[in-house]
DNA sequence: TGCTAGCACTCCATTAAGTAGAGTGCTAAT
DNA sequence: ATTAGCACTCTACTTAATGGAGTGCTAGCA
């Protein structure tokens, strides 16, 4: 099969256009005689049969049984989003909505929230935001209580005011104010530097610099160290409206709902689909099966990386049926973006 | 209708043991020569027959149709659960299970997942687990960090390790080091007391002493009185394996489950309904419209509070199906609630 | 009085058959 | 190249027929 585009003319393409349209909006198969009423072409049913035949030779639509019309195939679909696709301004209703809602608030995670609801009700799809991940994370501040049986609670800060907990182990039991002169000797000398930073200078201390340290300030380093050891890495979306996903008829096949379901409760898959949009700026599609999930197989995303000071951090998006009205999901995701972006907290701290 | 046990006799209610016993295990209604070949007694189906009949009239159980078997309504499995039921030991390959992952473990959080997680996967229906909710929380430590534009973190321990934060608004530009000195200052006179007490100390403070403090003691005052105010009621639970509910034919009509699921992420009416089991000791069951809300006309509740030092704090238990293996779920759900209460952590520190 | 056998009846579920409609592919004519 | 016409296919829906399960009722029996 050669490249679709260059073997199709004019005509043709008006047609798979036209035909892909009918099909978002009335979710059934196209045939020739609507779709010869239909296109501004003064084409007879015969003729636009003809040129169906060649559009499912190149596996741009496809016949569910021999007297059904015609639905777009995948192909179809990213055919249509890629070249043919006349994209509507968003509603200026929709547009105020984002506006109001998605103003700077205190709460960073309040505002995903926010974000996750908007692209659920607004779409009537499912809505899915990432937590901000962060490349560049700088400590701000770090503490240390002590539990009982040797154990210490860490609490530290990052970036503007993500604050974190941890319960790790310690070697014996510190009192209140040994832990408390342990925090403060980290941040007298960590507070400010990104975390990775910190991490390298603690390995660093640890395996070099261990004599010329008196015993608290090795037991600080030994804690910061097991503090910020692991990642932490909190791979996580808020996902709202996945009851709208209940309605599409196209997905309610047996146990079909159910596997997208489980996908969501997982997360990891669905974590590992978003990531390949981190990369990039702006808008992504996965069409059905490109996805490379087979739960997706009937499923369509839209989705965007957002930014906090020109950094990606983080990716929303909807996901819905194949057969969604990509025309105003898209410029509606690419807008929510950029406002979740412009509204989230800077990472560094403006005094 | 009179008191419905009263009204039986032994045989009577022998055969709606059976019946119950025989539906949920089939899910298909019974009818009067199945019952007769299985319940012990020597009836035949004819004698069977005239008993369903005035089980009818007693509204336990009830016909789908003329010529169908008969299914239990609410009152029947009430009465079953009640009176007729006889509790299975657990099984001990799941017994062993519910040991092992519920050992005290350092995070009360992770401990609250693992549960809901072992509810969902060893009944194969919806888990769930209300965050646990002390009313006697002490404060450990409070701490508070300055933020851009008039906004201060603050960030507060109560219990052993449950770590709260929340951004408030302060009325000047705090230094680092006024906000350091204003912890500490509460740290030195309010660690240790419950938070309702702290609350309430700080209003008297305010009202009365205000020409006795210096300007940072009152700056500090105002501040705890700002992080206390709300209660930041976090009423949440953790929900899990809600899509085995997609299982369940009874459940499948229409927009039975989007409702359903609807109603799980509203949270509050599920709040609100698992609210009623905080009052009471030991396991407790809803079934179908005993609940009160219509979502659940189909489904049943099995719950249990759970407690950590005699004090109850959190709600666990099993949604599913009103036609589900009761004398198997009762003890289930009962030994899972003393085990996570026995496995959290006790809220006063032992040093 | 309580239990049971027998029978007529009802209702569901499944299968089969028939019909109307939509749409195609192909061919021959323009 | 385009189109009209026609035979053909497949679906969706309706109708009818059949078997099976189970009931309610009645009459007879211990």
């Amino acid at each position: 099969m050669a490249n679709n585009t260059l073997d199709l003319n004019e005509r043709s393409l008006q047609l798979l256009k036209t035909l892909v349209e009918r099909y978002i909006s009335d979710g059934q198969p196209v045939g020739s005689r609507l779709l010869s009423k239909d296109s501004a072409l003064n084409l007879s049913p015969a003729t636009i049969r003809n040129v169906m035949a060649d559009l499912e030779d190149l596996g741009l639509v496809h016949s569910p049984h021999t007297s059904a019309g015609r639905i777009p195939t995948s192909s179809g679909y990213r055919l249509f989003v890629d070249s043919l696709l006349t994209v509507k301004p968003l509603d200026n209703q929709e547009l105020s909505r984002l506006h109001q809602n998605l103003s700077a608030k205190d709460d960073d995670n309040q505002m995903i929230g926010v974000a996750s609801r908007l692209l659920a009700e607004i779409t009537q799809m499912a809505g899915i935001v990432t937590l901000p991940r962060r490349e560049l994370t700088c400590l701000r501040h770090i503490e240390f209580l002590p539990l009982s049986h040797q154990r210490v609670l860490v609490i530290f800060v990052t970036n503007e005011q993500e604050v974190h907990n941890k319960v790790i182990s310690s070697e014996k039991n510190f009192s209140a104010s040994e832990l408390q002169q342990a925090g403060a000797y980290l941040n007298s000398i960590y507070c400010g530097q990104s975390l990775d930073a910190v991490r390298s200078a603690v390995l660093k201390e640890l395996q070099v610099d261990q004599e010329r340290m008196n015993q608290a300030m090795l037991d600080a380093i030994k804690m910061a160290q097991l503090a910020f050891e692991s990642n932490d890495n909190k791979d996580d979306y808020v996902l709202t409206g996945e009851t709208n996903l209940m309605g599409f008829s196209e997905l309610s096949g047996r146990n079909h709902l159910k596997q997208i379901f489980d996908a969501f409760s997982q997360k990891q898959d669905i974590i590992h689909l978003l990531d390949q949009s981190m990369k990039a700026d702006g808008v992504q599609i996965f069409i059905g099966e490109e996805s490379g999930y087979q739960v997706f197989e009937q499923c369509s995303l839209v989705t965007s990386s957002y930014s906090v000071n020109n950094e990606i951090v983080g990716v929303l998006g909807v996901i819905g049926p194949t057969r969604m009205a990509y025309e105003k999901i898209i410029p509606f995701v690419d807008v929510t973006a950029k406002l979740l972006g412009a509204a989230l907290n800077p990472k560094t701290t403006t005094p």
